[in-house]
Formats: structure tokens, sequence, C-alpha cells
DNA sequence: CAGGGTGGTTGATGCACATCAAGGCCCGGT
DNA sequence: ACCGGGCCTTGATGTGCATCAACCACCCTG
């Protein structure tokens, strides 16, 4: 594949989209490197790429290149079928890494679309093997990274195929709460950058029976929704409504 | 962790174990490897072990240390939520990897239970990341092996967010098929190792609705249905069954 | 061969969520 | 400021699957 030693010009454009300087690398692909490590790193993923709202990254069927970790802004990923539904499989914010589904057959097999005008750092994938062949805490945290997206597939899973839909919901509240607290956003207060339809689609339900729980969590105090914002007000009665076995 | 260069004895034991005279290495992870580099993996993956129908190789929430291969026999994975629900996320033959999901944590996260008697290939995790720094094939082709996994969850994902019942049961059915042609058996004619409350907790339904729906397509002139024992009679109408729109 | 237990089938009923439908809010364009 | 359209909400009705229940087939054990 393509050489991996090249030295990158430093310059400002550059700067801007070193892992080392970058604000998400805590949460990121760089978690457990050194300085040495990680400026190797900033050799790999030097390139960014934008999408504006309602554009795609990749798209189902493209050859499979690089893996997108998000830097800024929103994505859902959605897979469609041979008969032609789509169903979101994920939502994607920052520090989160898009696009391994195509490692196994080296192409894509879902899109990923920005819900909001978004920005992505480019990982060529085979410069990543390079790379971490050279360097095991890089090696160790992508095989780390892989197995979490397994297991968050798996707790979707369950999530879809044994809980109802109120669970549903409040799982993926408090889901997104959890994820906003892990970048320094308020866990308790924050813009859906989906629409209704689109959480549906990802939790096995109608846009109208999400519409109608969110106004059933009003009514009973848990949340506060206007449109797009949700304020979470009983996060502790929203967390217990998730792991609840009410039938 | 543990040294990677330890020769083993040649042994009768060894032999039976080794990748390289393994029935599935076109399935397994050796897929891709030169006669040397299968080699060395033969040095690393020598320890088998056994499970009983009904007991485990691991549980959720011991320490993860290796990976598994299935090597005979049938598996199911299962995870348990915090309020006791447990649901089966998938079913594993011969040649197929077990225990990705404890990488993230370094601790599994279901547990592997076997649905015969079985016997698996204990694969000592951190050596084979030490392996797959040295033998890109190996590496390359565990990242596929992965990715795959990440995959086959999207699409049960969208099995369990947007199928109905039947294009589910008919969708396993399906799916079992091209998994026993692939190992060499009929796809036409198989047993079920599975009851039918574990294939319902796997498509999200309950046992009477898989049972059902058994006898419906037996009536329909699908398949024939007794018991465990399954003969799929019209696999083209099946297939349709499962990309189709029917509402 | 009787007896019990596990797993499977089948029917009757109920309910959670889908579907259909109407109206309202909000935002962007001209 | 007005208009149009996307998105959301809410109500009325329908239905697919769950639930409840009874019975049956098979297998194991004594």
């Amino acid at each position: 594949m393509t050489a991996t030693g090249a030295v990158q010009p430093i310059t400002l454009e550059r700067l801007r989209t070193a892992c080392s300087t970058c604000g998400l690398k805590e949460i990121c692909l760089p978690v457990g490197l050194s300085d040495p490590e990680m400026r190797k790193l900033d050799d790999l993923v030097y390139v960014r790429r934008t999408a504006r709202k309602g554009h795609s990254i990749y798209r189902s069927g493209e050859p499979f290149t690089s893996l997108y970790a998000v830097r800024s802004g929103f994505f859902k990923t959605t897979v469609l079928s041979d008969d032609g539904r789509d169903q979101v499989t994920g939502f994607h914010m920052g520090g989160e890494l898009m696009g391994m589904d195509g490692i196994s057959t080296e192409s894509h097999t879902c899109d990923a679309v920005a819900l909001e005008d978004s920005e992505v750092c480019v990982i060529p994938f085979g410069r990543l093997e390079d790379l971490s062949r050279e360097v095991p805490a890089l090696q160790s945290h992508f095989h780390k990274v892989m197995s979490r997206e397994i297991v968050r597939d798996h707790s979707v899973m369950m999530l879809l195929g044994s809980m109802r839909a109120e669970e549903r919901v409040a799982a993926f509240l408090v889901n997104l709460s959890q994820r906003f607290l892990a970048r320094g956003y308020s866990p308790s207060e924050f813009y859906l950058r989906m629409t209704r339809e689109e959480i549906g689609s990802y939790l096995g339900l109608k846009l109208e029976t999400v519409s109608r729980i969110f106004s059933r969590f009003q009514d009973e105090g848990l949340v506060g929704v206007q449109q797009k914002h949700i304020r979470i007000t009983d996060p502790a009665r929203l967390k217990q409504l998730v792991a609840q076995r009410p039938c």
C-alpha cells in the first residue's frame, strides 16, 4: 500500500488536525499512546473531510479504504436491505470511529450521513494496520474500539429483542446523555440532531410511537421536550425505566 | 504477557489440534496464511477445551484472556441485562470465533454455552496480538473476522428492528442453511441444536410464535419440520420471504 | 412399561404498537 | 411578511404478536 513514513509539511491546517493537539484524543484512537507514538499517528491522520448536513461520507457498496473519526458534528449510519427498507444502525458523535463494517468485505456496507454540518478525520486503513504492527498500544486500542462496537451492537440487539417501547426510548436518552457527559457537554440538556423517524428506525419503532413516548415522559415529569430540545429532569427514574421488567 | 516463542512438544494430541491439519482452516483464523505462517499459529493455538451440552466455555464477568474457535459442536452466546432478562446474541458453529466482545473491557460480556457436547480451540489473545504484529496476513484476517461480526450484528439489528415474525424465521433458516453448506453439510436438511425458546430469544419472538410459524411454513410446503429435524423443501420461496415487504 | 419432565404444538384472548388521519409548529425561501 | 413543506403531535382504529392455557410427543429413568 502507500508508504508509511512520508513526512507531512507542517501547516496551520495540519496542526489543527493533528491527533496530538485534538480535544478528542482522550476518547478517540490515540487513547493510551505516548507522545512519540502519537506523533506517528499524526503522520497518518492528516486529511480531513467535511460533510454538510444530509450528505454522506461514504455509501454502501463503495470500496473501503479508510476509517473515519468524527471530529465535529453528528452522523447516523444506515443499512439498507435488499428490498429497500433502510434502518439506522447507529448515531455517531465526536471521537467515534465509523466504517469498521467495511473491513471484512473491503467495501462499505452502510451509509454514513451527516445530521449537521460535520467534519471527520480520514484514517487510511492500510496504513493504520502498518502502524499498529509497530505500535502495540495502538494495536491494542484499535482492537478495543472494534470490540466496543460489537458490545454496543449486542446491547442494541438486546434492546430491540426484549425491551418495550418505553424502555427503548429511555435507554436511548440515557445513552445519549452519557455520551454528551463524556465529551464535556451537559448530560441533562441537549439538542437532538436526528428526527423522530430516525430515532424510531434505530429503536425499531414508528415515529408516532417515539413522539407519544416523549410526550408521556414529559407528562410524568421525567423530561422536558420541545421539538429537538431535550432536558432530562429526573435522570434517576429514567435510568430505572431502562432496567425494568414491568410485564 | 506470556513468552511467544515457546516451542510445544509434538504429540498426537498436538497434531490433532494443529491449525495446519484442521479441517476448518479454510473458514477459521488461518485463512490466507502461508505454510510457515500457519506453523507459527500452531505454536499459539494448541490447547483445546471441551464443554458438555449445557455447560459454558466462559461466562459474563469472567476476566478475558482468550478467544475460542469452535472446533466441533454448537454454541449459543447470551447476554443478560441488569434486570435478569437474557437474550441469545448468536449461534456459533465450526470455525467461528467467540469471545471478541471481551476485548474491550478485558472481561467477558456474555456467556458461551454448548448446545451439544463440543470442543473449542483456545487462542490466548495477548499472543495472538503479538503474532499478528509479525504476520500481516494474520493481522488482516483477524480484523476481517472482527469486522464480519459487526456486519452480522448489523443484519440482526435490521432483522429485529424492521422484519415481521415470518421474515425473521425465514432469515434464520436461510442463514443456518448457508452456514451448513459452507461446512460441507446438507443445506436442505439438518438438525436444530437449539430449542424454540432459544430461537425465539435470538429473533425477538416468543417460542409459541416460532412454533406457529414453523407449522405455517410446513403447511405452505416451504419446509418439513419434525421437532428439531428440518428439511427445506422450497429454498427459493424461503429466500423470497426474507427480502419481502408484505405490508 | 409406567411416570414424570422437558420441549413442542395449538387454540382463545388481550394488548402494545402500527397504521391511518388530521391538524399544528417551525423554519427557510421569495 | 407570507407561504410552503418538513417535522412533530395527537386521536381513532386495526392487527401482529404476546400471553394464558391445555394438551401432546418424546426421552429418560427406575
